[in-house]
DNA sequence: CACATGATCGCCT
DNA sequence: GGCGATCATGTGG
């Protein structure tokens, strides 16, 4: 069973004009979606009421061919399999013996790319920082390893919402703890929002 | 089977 | 900016 989402993170969807991201929007290169997440809600339907937050902060994965990778060089275990599945799917991994992280599969079955939520704004009222870190965002809202694998494009508990028109200004720099990834270490693929003040750590 | 390590965080200095 | 908490996962024997 999944954890109950913080009460907190209560938000109603239709006092927002958003509307769900459609399965073209995850199969698109990854840059992209990394980039077009900034300002998108991750959020949880539980118990007939929505939890989330919009994100903030995000950082591109780019499969086989980059050593940051949990894909890297083709590696496929039962721990990354959604990775290999089709763009839309929710990627959750357990690090460091007690935290989860929540990935966004990208592209097409086959091609296992993702974008890693890094950080979130709660709705309104909710504490600034409630949601300002990988691990932090997954702990408010209950994601556990059993979501890893869920569809965010069918109508389930987890799911994408896009705001129309308005485009946060996008600030980019290397991702964060990936040092041991050599030539990719410095690759600039994490992308915030400037304005934010969630973003988890410095501003690059 | 045993072991090394990490896409972290908060607390300490 | 250093460190400890704490264990799933992957790799190698």
């Amino acid at each position: 069973m999944i954890p109950a989402p913080d009460k907190r993170l209560r938000f109603d969807p239709l006092a927002l004009d958003l509307e769900d991201a459609p399965r073209s929007f995850f199969r698109r290169d990854t840059i992209l979606v990394a980039k077009d997440l900034i300002g998108a809600w991750f959020t949880r339907h539980y118990r007939g009421a929505w939890y989330g937050g919009r994100v903030v902060e995000t950082e591109a994965y780019l499969g086989t061919g980059d050593a940051a990778a949990h894909s890297w060089k083709g590696r496929r275990t039962p721990r990354v399999e959604p990775m290999y599945g089709d763009g839309g799917l929710l990627y959750v991994f357990f690090i460091y013996g007690m935290h989860y992280c929540a990935n966004v599969v990208t592209r097409l079955p086959g091609d296992p790319q993702a974008v890693l939520l890094r950080a979130a704004e709660g709705p309104e009222g909710a504490p600034v920082r409630l949601l300002s870190g990988p691990a932090k965002l997954c702990d408010a809202l209950g994601v556990t390893r059993s979501a890893s694998g869920l569809d965010l494009v069918a109508g389930g508990r987890f799911r994408i919402l896009v705001p129309g028109g308005r485009r946060p200004s996008i600030g980019v720099s290397p991702r964060v703890g990936v040092d041991y990834a050599g030539e990719a270490a410095a690759w600039p693929l994490r992308f915030f929002d400037r304005t934010s003040a969630a973003v988890s750590v410095s501003r690059g």
